[in-house]
DNA sequence: GGCATGTATCTCGCTCAGCGAGAGAATACG
DNA sequence: CGTATTCTCTCGCTGAGCGAGATACATGCC
């Protein structure tokens, strides 16, 4: 009698959800002294370093919405803490690569490392075909998230 | 061969779609003169008073993770602008009630109004028992997380 | 070549969110 | 009662991120 129950209660979930994490990671950046953005930045950077793209901090401040002065700020205090390494990119000159360091990778083993295995043994709850009807939900949601940002 | 493969795609599925909302959130929040924190706090009381209970700084800051100093900061600005009132507890005149104004209901609707509206249009393209699927999914991995954060 | 335009990053000065420490006011409890 | 506890707020401070602009390199056009 009332169709909007479960798409409503579907919208709240996923937004506990991400608060959730949000919470997760702020609380994991706090325990190992750095800032939200900081673990967010790191997150990009592995991100990156897996798909095997570059990452300059040009990208790394559009990613994050930062401007150019707050990324400078960000880049310097990652390289303070050991996680990254500037590098002029020797084919453009005015650029600069952003190198993951030994330590940013255990760091996000850290933090990935125990969330993921939770997150992977409870999927074992679930069928081959249960999990394929998330995956297109999370992918339609995200793609539904991902216009709206675009206006 | 690789079982371990649908379950991180899911992962990073489940992490890219609270980066979007996180981004969408605060995209919004800077279009209308506030912080990610305002937001989340916005969101809190809103929540708080669908659900017929009372908000009180303590409860707002523990729910954020701010110290004492910064909810009456954070307070202080929704306040100022003009979308909580506060109201001292009749009962316990230590306390102090956060009553939601009419201007963030407003906002509130702004914000989620639009992006809501095109999830719930974009569920429409699951069945009721795929629907049901991705709920189960999405509470399994919330209360993963949720415990993860509990230590 | 030389000069204008565009792009990537950084510097400077500033604002203000959030922290630590602690004060003040009200309540609970022996 | 007085003492401990709870809730909120004040004060002073740190530092993340912004706007404006400087600098260095790249590229296109004549």
């Amino acid at each position: 009698m009332e169709p909007e129950r479960t798409p409503l209660q579907l919208v709240h979930l996923l937004r506990g959800l991400t608060v959730e994490l949000d919470l997760f990671g702020a609380e994991f950046a706090a325990r190992n002294g750095l800032h939200p953005t900081d673990l967010r930045a790191l997150i990009h950077v592995l991100d990156a370093r897996r798909a095997g793209t570059v990452v300059t901090p040009g990208r790394l401040g559009e990613a994050l919405g930062l401007n150019s002065a707050g990324t400078t700020g960000l880049v310097d205090r990652l390289e303070r803490l050991g996680l990254i390494r500037r590098e002029r990119d020797p084919g453009d000159r005015r650029r600069v690569r952003l190198v993951v360091e030994e330590r940013a990778i255990e760091l996000g083993q850290g933090f990935f490392g125990g969330l993921i295995a939770d997150l992977v043994a409870a999927m074992g709850a679930f069928g081959d075909a249960e999990l394929a009807v998330a995956r297109r939900f999370l992918e339609a949601m995200t793609e539904v998230v991902a216009a709206a940002r675009a206006e």
